[in-house]
DNA sequence: TAAGTTCTAAACTGTTTAGTTGAATACAAT
DNA sequence: ATTGTATTCAACTAAACAGTTTAGAACTTA
């Protein structure tokens, strides 16, 4: 998951509880890493590398202030994610069955089709 | 991230190009290992492994008639997933900087606090 | 029955990941 | 200047992952 695209960076990046913790607690506001490692049954070492896993993804961005990082949610990739997500909404959201989804989807485009 | 919650299943399996382009296959209707396969330069065990993968999430179903093995979408982590984000939609949708986001969020309840 | 097709299972390899500890950096306070 | 605080960086380990190849299971067709 190294060097990958945006979506497989975001998704990676939500792929484990404890920087969703994380991204959850910077919804309530900023904060330092020593705050938002506080919570958590892990070294500070630890934290500092799913902040920057969140920094990479950009759902995060941290700013120095003294000798404190205070770091705050940048939602935007959770936007694209929401974009991804929109494409397969009508399999949940109407009452279509596959079929009729596969009619509907004739008419639009494709979500992520690779190659 | 073997054995994990939901929520990281989910995330984790769509935390890959590939899959998601066999999602995104999926969602023009039901199709075989086989013609999964296809269009990716990758063995057939290879993708067998990763329909494996998406298959743990809930994120699609197989079904065995004669030799094939037929797969189709089930989107229901998808809605999940949805309502995961909603919690962050306020940081995009509206124009709410994160101060007034965070008295906003005095009033509702917080989404992902673990523990 | 034999041979072909479709797919999974198992064993293996190289790479990535999540976590650790210990040292280094940057700044504040005494 | 020295000590303390906040954080990253580097080196390391163990586990998980993505991929391979080889073999085997299940079924079809000749």
């Amino acid at each position: 998951m190294t060097t990958h695209d945006p979506l497989t960076l975001v998704f990676g990046a939500l792929a484990d509880p404890t920087r969703r913790a994380i991204l959850s607690r910077l919804a309530q506001g900023p904060a330092s890493v020593g705050e938002l490692a506080a919570p958590h049954a892990m070294s500070l070492a630890g934290v500092s590398k799913h902040i920057k896993v969140l920094e990479t993804a950009g759902l995060i961005s941290r700013r120095k202030d003294a000798q404190f990082y205070y770091c705050r949610l940048t939602a935007d990739p959770l936007k694209d994610l929401q974009g991804w997500l929109d494409a397969y909404r009508r399999f949940w959201d109407d009452n279509l069955d596959q079929f009729e989804a596969y009619l509907a989807d004739l008419q639009k485009g494709d979500p992520d089709s690779k190659q």
